[in-house]
Parts: C-alpha cells; sequence; structure tokens
DNA sequence: ACCGACGTCCCATTAGGTGAGAATCTAGAG
DNA sequence: CTCTAGATTCTCACCTAATGGGACGTCGGT
C-alpha cells in the first residue's frame, strides 16, 4: 500500500522527509505526538521536533490540544488551488447530482495520473450506506471503471505509454491481471461505449463508467456510478449507461466543448 | 496579500523554499517555466530546477506539455485527508443543500483558524453568478460573518485570544477597524443569535452566519448565507436566519450533538 | 518523592545542499 | 536549412545549513 522509497537523480533529504512526515500524518487514523513520528520515520527527535515546528509555521500540520499532530489546513488549502485549473469539477457538480438522483447510487468524478486515477468528487445519494472512497484517492487504472473508460477512448499511443506503467496488482479475484486481458477489456468497452468494473477492485461492488470528452475528442476525466453488485445488476447497466452517457454529455457542453464531428457519435451512440 | 517572510526560531531552509515554490505556483494563474520560478524567488536556476524535480517525484506539481510547472493533484490527496477529520463537511453537505434551495442564495461552512476563517464547502444556487471565493480559501475573522458567528460563541479567554492576533485590516469602508468596535458587535451578535457582515470585507456584498455548536456547547464552525445587498436586504435578514439556525440544528444532531442543556437556548432562540 | 516517557532547546560537527558554470535542448528568425 | 538567444539539464568543489548527541524541563503514574 505505501509507496516504495523516493528514488530519483535529484534529492532534497529534508523535502522526502518532509512528505514522509505529512504521509504519515495522513495515513494514521489518530493524530501521532513527536515520539511516535521520529519512530516511525527512524528521525532523530530533535530532527522531527524541527520538522514539525517548521510545518506548523506553515500551517501544513497543526497540533491537537494535547499537543500531538495532524495534518493542516493549508494542505486543503493547496489542494484546492491543484484542481482549480480543472474547474471540471465545479461545473460537473449538478450532472452529477442530477445521476445520483436517477440512479439512486453513487457518483464519481475522475482524473487520469500517470497509472492512476484520481477522485476529485464523489455524489452520495442521500440515504446510502457511505462508500469507502475518499475524495482525492487514487486507484490502479486497470481495476476501476472510471480507469477503463479513461484508457479506452485515449489515443493509441498514449494508452500504450499508459499500460507500460500499470503494475498490475490484484485486489480481487476478479481483478484484470495482464496486459492482454486489459486490451481485450479495452476493445469491449469502446464497442458498448461504457466500461465496467465487476468486483475487480472490491468484492461485491460493481461499477460503470463513461468517458467525459474534450473539444478534440479526448477523454479528460470519467464519471461513474457504483453501488453493490445485488443492486447494479447486469441487467440494469445498459439503463445506467445511458444516465451516464447524458451526464457527461451535459458535462461537456457546459465546459464549452462543442460536440460535433463523427467522432463524437462513437462514444456517445450505445 | 502575500505573507511575510516565514520568520521562527527553528529553521529548515530547504522547507521554506519549497513552499515559497509551492506559494508561487498557487497563486499563478498559469503554469510557470523553471525560469520564471527562479527569477520570482530568488533562486539560482540549479537550485529551482532541483526543487521542483524532487517535488514532481512527490507529485507536488506536476510538468504541462510544454513543460511548465504547477501545482500537482497529490496536494489534493493530502487536503482531502487533512479535513477528512472533520467529517463535518461531509454531514453537512444535505443541510447545506436545502439551505441554498430555501434561500436561493450561496452558503459557505467555515472553520476558524489562528485569527482566519476557512472555507470548508460552498453550495452555490444552480444559475447564481459564481462567487469569488473557493473553497479552501480564508478570510481574516473580524470581516465575515462566519468569523463573528463562532468568535461571539466563543469562551471568553479563547475569543480574547483570537482578538489579540487580529490585526484589523480594512477591506471596504465597512470594515470593523478597532478591538473595542468588534467587542461591541460580538455582543450584539450574541443577543440576536446570528452574525451580519453588512459589505465589511467586500462591496455590494452581505452575510448572515450562525455558528455550529458540539455537544459541550462551543463552536465547531459557522454557516453563512451570502449575496448582493439588494437581494439579501435588511427586512430579510430574520427568514435567513432562521433557516440558517435550522440548518445547523440539523448538522448538529446529525453530528451526534445531543441538543440539551439550556445554553443551546441562548443561541438557537431568536 | 521518585521514575520514566515525552517534549524543548543548545551547539559542535559534517553531511547535504548550494550555485557557478558548462553542456544540451528548443524555438524562432533570417 | 543554419544561427542565435533563451531556457533547461547536469556536474562538481565548496561551505553553509541541517544534523543528532545530549542536557534540561515537564508531566503523569506509582
Amino acid at each position: 500500500m505505501r509507496d516504495a522509497i523516493p528514488q530519483g537523480t535529484y534529492k532534497v533529504q529534508a523535502l522526502d522527509r518532509a512528505f514522509a512526515v505529512l504521509d504519515l500524518l495522513g495515513e494514521s487514523e489518530t493524530p501521532l505526538g513527536l515520539a511516535q513520528v521520529a519512530a516511525s520515520l527512524q528521525l532523530h527527535k530533535s530532527t522531527a521536533h524541527r520538522f514539525l515546528m517548521v510545518l506548523e509555521r506553515h500551517r501544513m500540520v497543526e497540533r491537537t490540544s494535547n499537543g500531538k499532530f495532524r495534518l493542516g489546513l493549508r494542505l486543503f488549502d493547496f489542494g484546492n488551488r491543484a484542481i482549480e485549473q480543472y474547474d471540471l469539477r465545479d461545473r460537473a457538480q449538478p450532472h452529477l447530482r442530477r445521476l445520483v438522483a436517477e440512479t439512486e447510487e453513487t457518483a464519481h468524478l475522475a482524473l487520469l495520473e500517470a497509472a492512476r486515477v484520481i477522485y476529485i468528487d464523489k455524489i452520495e445519494p442521500s440515504r446510502a450506506v457511505r462508500m469507502i472512497t475518499r475524495i482525492g484517492a487514487s486507484n490502479p487504472v486497470h481495476c476501476t471503471s472510471v480507469g477503463k473508460a479513461i484508457l479506452a477512448f485515449l489515443p493509441q499511443e498514449r494508452a500504450a505509454e499508459v499500460l507500460k506503467r500499470i503494475r498490475f496488482e490484484r485486489t480481487t479475484h476478479r481483478t484484470i491481471a495482464t496486459p492482454d486481458a486489459l486490451r481485450t477489456e479495452l476493445e469491449k468497452t469502446r464497442r458498448r461505449g461504457y466500461a465496467v468494473d465487476d468486483e475487480e477492485l472490491e468484492e461485491g461492488l460493481r461499477c460503470i463508467a463513461v468517458p467525459v470528452l474534450d473539444a478534440q475528442r479526448l477523454p479528460v476525466a470519467a464519471v461513474s456510478v457504483s453501488g453493490p453488485s445485488f443492486r447494479v445488476t447486469a441487467q440494469k447497466l445498459p439503463a445506467i449507461a445511458n444516465h451516464l452517457l447524458q451526464c457527461v454529455r451535459g458535462i461537456s457542453t457546459d465546459m464549452g466543448y462543442v460536440p460535433s464531428g463523427r467522432a463524437a457519435r462513437a462514444a456517445v451512440s450505445a
């Protein structure tokens, strides 16, 4: 789960350490004391202390009343600036809400980054059980519907690049485990116009997704509907897919992507 | 606008520099090239380069196709972890939506941090003009309704601490400019049960806010309704305040804060 | 009162970061 | 196409800035 050691030609030890601290605090459910941080990261308490103080000055961490540390709200500020450029999120929200109202299941909006998808928004039906996903979290492309939806409609070479970077870890027994299997799946996705994740990420969870295309007909994101397999049944898929297609069409026009050209048809027609 | 130089007893130059880089990229509307970053921060190009490479490895920045840099999505991840603990946000959302539906104006959810308020959520009525605020952004307490709402219901000593840290900058001619004026205003806020910002932050913008109280009857956040002064008129204030009070009562019970005790009455009754 | 765990602070040592500058790449002009 | 200016990438000897050993203070438990 934890990412590998941050190797690389360029190094700034202090930064690696600082981010390790943030990572640690981010992973932890509960705030951590100085001693715990120092021990976990094998830093001298004196060093850990200095880092925490500096991070606190920058409001990247904050102290709870009992003196323990947790992530600070400055990160929240930065995070929101980071996705600001993708104002996609704001524009998409109303459409996602409608989608959720129609399907009564959870909707996600996700972006592709390297070989992972990042969830930038999530809307849940009011009475649903909370889903585990967190906005900002990421998953490998190959075991998510959003990942496959984007990948399937990416130009050949871009897709190939992503393919190469996938490590094909499995999280359930249905997870796609080989590049070839994924390629076949992508072909299928292109044909029917939407991607399916049939318990490939998590047992009992089924998702459908379609890509959001920009003016150049390139996928910039994907929208998905997810729910427990017993509710999101195979028979319902086409109907849900239709809602999805309408939804992304709405987003696209809202973003000012003119839906012209025949390439559009390919992804939109069921 | 830009914060002062990050002085302080504890120093880790590398971190200050790294955050300066992130800050710079965050402020900038458009992605920046290495040369621009180096120049703006008075760093040697080779130093700036190394920082950017390391930051990129950590996905704190990313490169656009033309090689320029902007904030990376890792920050978004961190940011969302940072507010995760405050699951307040998730719980509050449905209530805010209802509030927006009722009032047809923008609603904000904000937290107090040091002497500033941080907006952790915003809901806009579908057809409204976009407001300028950004989730994650912050404003000084003294010129916002949310700030005053929280401050007014904080225990004497906590409030005094915050008071001391305020620098009373003015942004309009109506901005509260002295500690005494603020104290009077807070008294008024306590009496009527809601706080008002009458063009004190921005010309033509009027806001009302009430605090969200936890089980100990301490304010943990505030909810506000904001709109152009010509729509949010003085006569409408009490009506809007009522919607607000209902809204925060909903949030409080949703969070599991038992609404017992007479202290509750003080804030709830208009 | 004593002990142990934790946080804060100081300072001499040296590992780690710095920046001059050379090498390489890129884009635009001629 | 070549030339040139500007930006980016890379290398390395120097020296500053970060390190961590350790002393001191504080809190809570026995």
